[in-house]
DNA sequence: TTGTGTTTTATTGCCTCC
DNA sequence: GGAGGCAATAAAACACAA
């Protein structure tokens, strides 16, 4: 598929003033009809817009009533304080009844169109930052988690070099003063007292594994889906925590209110907390699922009202 | 100035709900 | 079936380094 673009010199414009007429193809960079400071585009309220003619004869085109009617002109941006009231309209709630719509397309100077797509693009960005946001959180409890690990494991290795040398001792000491029967395994270490396994415990293998798993999914990129295999995250024994509840999360909040933020470490959730704060409004407050969707792991969504026994075991960190 | 990456505005197509 | 939502996408506008 082509797309094209048609320039032409606006009659009765300003000298210089060049009218576009893109001619997109497949999704958007279609036509625009703005003029003077109140855009005037080429839609109807309530339709998927109005369709013109993909070329219209040069004569039509220079026509003065199309242009009064139809005039093509650049995108334009919103101005910062058009952009400032949707914002706060936004923050106040994220979806737009057909009144609000009109009224604040009233009050801003612009299509009822403009304001539900501006609605609709703001949606998607706070969206796409929340998903960057829990996926920070998430990142950062397993980083935790695993370092609780790591700690763990050598604490394991610290007792069991001690209690590898205490068995030695205690066997020359029974060896010096005579003592029969004092049975000592291949490992040197009495056979049925004492045991310290070499391997891993199959819990921990098992645990080791599924780390590796979870973080090779951890790691694909911000831009990863938000859809984790629950399977890889439950190998970290229910341990492995979830949102901070500080920081609304994209999942439904109402439905993972027993679960319990990871790293304790402030500066963990400093900078995902700090982020939008740029001026033009917050986010938090704004409850994107207020009712609850299914979105969670694949395979291991948790609702409220499902009380069984795997439901409760999640890759959540329950009370 | 120009090339390049990011953000913003807008369209299209599909889906769901009433 | 119409209205509205979302994902994907296009393209203008903008930012910024070389």
């Amino acid at each position: 598929m082509e797309s094209g673009r048609l320039i032409f010199n606006a009659p009765g414009s300003g000298a210089g003033q060049m009218l576009f007429l893109d001619c997109g193809a497949g999704g958007g960079g279609g036509a625009m009809f703005h003029r003077g400071a109140r855009p005037v585009l080429g839609l109807e309220e309530g339709g998927r817009g109005v369709k013109r003619p993909f070329f219209t004869s040069p004569d039509e085109l220079f026509e003065e009533e199309y242009y009064d009617e139809q005039l093509p002109e650049k995108k334009r941006r919103l101005t910062p304080e058009q952009v400032h009231l949707l914002e706060r309209s936004f923050e106040e709630e994220n979806k737009l009844e057909p009144e609000r719509k009109t009224e604040l397309a009233q009050k801003l100077g612009l299509q009822p169109r403009q304001v539900a797509v501006w609605f609709q693009n703001r949606r998607a960005r706070w969206k796409t930052k929340q998903l960057e946001r829990d996926f920070d959180c998430l990142k950062a409890s397993f980083d935790a988690l695993r370092a609780d690990h790591d700690a763990l494991l050598q604490d394991n290795h610290r007792l069991h070099s001690q209690v590898v040398s205490l068995t030695e001792k205690l066997q020359e000491k029974e060896t010096a003063e005579g003592i029969p029967g004092a049975a000592v395994d291949a490992s040197g270490l009495p056979s049925a007292d004492v045991k310290v396994a070499e391997e891993p415990a199959p819990e921990e293998a098992a645990f080791e594994v599924q780390q590796v798993k979870a973080e090779d999914i951890l790691s694909t990129g911000s831009g990863g889906s938000a859809v984790v295999d629950a399977d890889a995250l439950l190998g970290c024994g229910g341990r492995l925590a979830a949102v901070d509840s500080s920081v609304e999360s994209y999942f439904p909040a109402d439905e993972y209110h027993d679960c319990v933020m990871g790293p304790t470490d402030p500066h963990a959730t400093r900078s995902i907390q700090s982020e939008e704060d740029d001026g033009a409004g917050s986010d938090e407050g704004c409850s994107y699922y207020p009712d609850g969707a299914g979105v969670l792991f694949a395979g291991h969504s948790h609702h409220a009202d499902d009380d069984d026994e795997d439901s409760q075991i999640s890759w959540w960190m329950w009370n």
